[in-house]
DNA sequence: TACTAAGTTGTAATCATTACACATTAATTA
DNA sequence: TAATTAATGTGTAATGATTACAACTTAGTA
C-alpha cells in the first residue's frame, strides 16, 4: 500500500517483532516481558496485526490508512481497537506519534533517532537521520527531558525535479 | 491571562510591530508592505486584535484561548475571524504554528530560531534557544527545506520540585 | 461448566476545524 | 455625497478525527 522508499520488504515479520522487543525497548528483552505484564498487555491478533501493519508500511500511516487495510484481511476490525491498540503501544514506547502536521496524527514503528521530513507537495513523510539524542539546549538545564522530536518541511527530490 | 515566563510586559504594542515588520520579516519593511499589498491583506481591527494578543500572550495560545480572552472586548468577535486571521498571518510569515501536541493547534508570535519544551505535566510550553538553522542531514541534500521545529516533551522545573 | 477479566466492536457524543451564505465595513468612483 | 464594488466579519451548519461507553466475544481459570 505505502511505496515510500523507507519500506521494509523481504524480512520476516517474526524477526523483526523480537528485534523490537530486544533492542528497541531499552535495556533488556525479560525487562519488556515485565513491564508488559505489569501493564497486562497481551498481543492479541489485532495488535498484533497493527504491530505487523507498522513494520511493513514504514510510511507514517494515519489511523485511517491502518484501518482500511487492516479492514480488508480482518473484516471485523473496529476503528477504536486500532485506536486503542496505538494508544498501548505508545504508552509502551513501542510506536511513537507523528504530529509533524496539525490536522492528522501519524504513527512511526521506528523508535530509534531520527528526524521527520514531510513534503509540502506530495505530503510524504521521509525519516532522515540525526543525532537527536545529543541535541540540547542550556535553557532546559533544570528540566526533565523525555521525548524529542524534529520536523522539517519543504520539497521532496521527486516533487522539485518535476519543476524543473 | 496567560503567566508565562516569556510574557513580554510593558512595551508598547505598536513597537513590537514595527519591530516584527522591520525585524522579523526579511528583508526589508518595504518589501513586507509590498508583500502585504500584492496579497490584499489589511490589518483591519480583528486582525489587529489577534496580533496584540499573540504579543501579550506569547505562551502558544490555541485558537479557543485567543477567541475566548478577545471576545470579552469585542462582544461581536466570530471565531471564523479568529481561524480566518491566523491561517492568514501563517501564511505571511508573522505567524508559527506549533504542533507538539496532536490534539492542539497552538500559535506562536517569535519566528525566530528556537524550539518548544511542552511539559507533560502542568502542559506549559516554553521556548528555548537553539541554533535550528543550523541543524542538517546528509539524508537531505537533495531535498528543499523550508520550515524547521524542533519540539522536546517532559518536565518543567516547577513540576519537578513539586515531586521532590 | 460456570465464572471472571481482558479485549473487541459499533454507536453515539465530543470537539476542533472548515464551508458557506449573508451582513458589514472600507475603498472607489461618479 | 451617494452609489458601487471589493474586502472582511459573522453565525450556522457540515465535516472529520477522536473519545466515551455499553454490549458482545474471547481466553483463561476454578
Amino acid at each position: 500500500m505505502c511505496n515510500d522508499y523507507n519500506l521494509v520488504t523481504n524480512i520476516n515479520f517474526e524477526y523483526l517483532l523480537i528485534a523490537w522487543l530486544v533492542n528497541l525497548m531499552r535495556p533488556s528483552f525479560d525487562e519488556l516481558k515485565k513491564e508488559l505484564n505489569m501493564r497486562n498487555i497481551n498481543l492479541s491478533y489485532q495488535r498484533l496485526k497493527v504491530l505487523e501493519y507498522l513494520t511493513q508500511n514504514q510510511c507514517h500511516p494515519t489511523v485511517d490508512h491502518i484501518f482500511t487495510d487492516l479492514h480488508k484481511d480482518i473484516p471485523t476490525l473496529s476503528k477504536t481497537t486500532v485506536y486503542n491498540t496505538l494508544r498501548i503501544l505508545v504508552e509502551v514506547g513501542l510506536v511513537r506519534v507523528v504530529t509533524i502536521e496539525d490536522n492528522e496524527t501519524r504513527y512511526d514503528i521506528i523508535t530509534e533517532n531520527h528526524g521527520h521530513f514531510k513534503c509540502e507537495s506530495c505530503g510524504t513523510i521521509y525519516n532522515f537521520s540525526m543525532d537527536i539524542d545529543s541535541l540540547t539546549s542550556e535553557d532546559l538545564d533544570n528540566f526533565k527531558i523525555k521525548d524529542k522530536d524534529v520536523y522539517f518541511k519543504g520539497l521532496c527530490p521527486k516533487c522539485l525535479s518535476k519543476y524543473k
